[in-house]
DNA sequence: ATACTAATTGCAAAACTTTCGCGATTAATA
DNA sequence: TATTAATCGCGAAAGTTTTGCAATTAGTAT
């Protein structure tokens, strides 16, 4: 967490009291919507909606955090971390389950001396039927 | 594409014309919002919004298509191909480049064993800065 | 402590994206 | 050609995200 603010600070950004509100929400949780973290940090001090989505926007620019949006509407975001975890979604009816496996930094180092780029992090997901929804989707 | 066509119609899906072009569409670029896939599919045959979304809707659930939401605000989809194609997107102006690299059929054989999941498809985004945006973050 | 300044916030409105209900149309089948 | 379930278009609604601006605040220097 201290990372994160020093990080922040180093770059000239205000470490405000909504801002560290924010970050300890995301840091607490695998992943929220900005309505979520609206209702989670409004538990403790006043913000608005529109200080989340400012606040997100700024630390996704960072590359601290990563939005997905999974199989609903809005978007998720999720703190990017050390010990990445991914997940694997069912098409049908949504449920998922999380799985580690995913050898990135071998892959993040062909890739940058590929593309000169400097890699940040990754987004992975994937994607199938869960084995209750295997039967139903076969035989239709 | 008549892959596709055949899938949907042994699922009992029709094979209307907005659908078909709407697949043409996806399997021409690599990746289409919502609004893309109306203005193109509109330069040959009538076709509404809601129609668009109805039938991507149905693709996610199909799995013949997977969404993601770059750095953009709306979704983009792209046809799920054989050759998957994944890409690395700088934070700071947007740019991108594409890598193939990606031994995903071994991930997914163990994935599955694992988890009893049928596996489908997978989104993989990779984040960075590019060469022209490192030097102008890093002095920051 | 106080003053200063640039960054940030809250608010209200706007912009944008996606979904939904319903009557009309159409693709597939008999 | 008739039938019917799936699909479409339309308009409205719902939901999500961004924006402008005046007021506030964190960080720094005085």
């Amino acid at each position: 967490m201290q990372d994160y603010l020093e990080f922040l600070k180093e770059k000239g950004y205000k470490l405000t009291k909504q801002r560290c509100k924010i970050l300890e929400c995301l840091e607490k949780h695998p992943s929220l919507s900005a309505e979520e973290i609206l209702s989670l940090v409004n538990q403790e001090i006043e913000v608005n909606l529109s200080t989340i989505y400012r606040n997100l926007n700024l630390l996704l620019q960072m590359g601290l955090i990563r939005k997905s949006n999974q199989l609903s509407q809005s978007d998720y975001f999720e703190l990017v971390r050390q010990n990445c975890s991914h997940d694997l979604l069912c098409l049908a009816c949504g449920d998922k389950v999380s799985f580690s496996t995913c050898n990135f930094n071998q892959l993040a180092k062909e890739i940058e001396s590929e593309t000169k780029y400097q890699v940040k992090h990754h987004n992975f997901e994937i994607y199938g039927l869960c084995p209750k929804c295997v039967p139903k989707k076969t035989e239709m």
